[in-house]
DNA sequence: CGAATCTCAGACGGACTGAAATGA
DNA sequence: CTCATTTCAGTCAGTCTGAGATTC
């Protein structure tokens, strides 16, 4: 993670303008900014990107959501017992192979995550406040073009 | 960390435009080159931010280097007695106030950090390869808009 | 005396690994 | 018995905290 200058000390100006410590430096600040409105929430990323995953692809078994979320296996396990215990997803086993088990969303589970998505929403106009529209745009264009190097 | 879904299984669509997401995606990718190379010259990135720090603000003391540099004071005190090990740093007693070491880079120190200098403008290279010059240009304006927010 | 500095050992939360337990 | 999955305990790397020694 990247640390900022405790006291407000000039960071070294050659390091101002270097591509990767901007980055490192924005998405600090988008970390905390999304850590701090999840945390507001009662929340954790966590249970956005499983609640997005299971709203998006359907079921899934816990390791097909590790693999779609990018969350270690084990962590999703964590991460799912929560969610159950609110009632925002449900574990059954699978009627197909019943070694699985099948996590759903609920109902009460599918509010929850348009009350996240809208979180969401707005760290996002918090994060990009500093820049008009357009910029807005151009930013993420460049970005994702970045985002996975030249594959 | 960012961390990328394990095989190529899709990322939700919802999230592949939300800027936080390709913010961190774009920093796992340059957190990644950045300690690749490093790694692959036998150093670190925190010798690299010392010695900038010590190149560009002349002698300092540990305190004032991890002020500068936003390393914790502890991890300051490591990273130095590596460089010290190579030579590229000296400590000395400060005459005026006993209780600090002056930290001062040699001139093995000053050429290490040319050395760095390069791979780190290489890492630069890598990471926005798959920009025109105008975009990278954007794109630095963009980001150091965000990186303080609004203050 | 209290405050600042350097240094170390230990602590701490986040993430990953290995393997036992479960069921087909 | 084998295989995939779930689950947990243990580990690991990175970072920070607390405390001792020293000096102001």
């Amino acid at each position: 993670m990247h640390r900022e200058p405790t006291t407000d000390q000039a960071t070294p100006a050659r390091m101002l303008e270097l591509p990767t410590w901007l980055i490192a430096g924005v998405s600090a600040r988008s970390h905390r900014l999304l850590s701090e409105a999840f945390a507001a929430a009662g929340a954790r990323g966590y249970h956005y990107r499983l609640l997005v995953a299971l709203d998006e692809f359907g079921p899934l078994s816990q390791a097909a959501l590790a693999g779609r979320t990018g969350i270690d296996r084990s962590d999703v396990v964590a991460a799912l017992n929560e969610l159950a215990d609110r009632g925002s997803v449900e574990r059954s086993p699978d009627p197909d192979d019943r070694r699985r088990n099948v996590v759903t969303i609920t109902p009460p589970g599918a509010k929850e995550l348009r009350r996240l998505d809208r979180i969401v929403s707005g760290v996002q106009e918090e994060l990009l406040e500093p820049l008009p529209a357009a910029d807005r745009a151009e930013l993420v264009r460049l970005l994702t073009r970045l985002v996975d190097g030249n594959r």
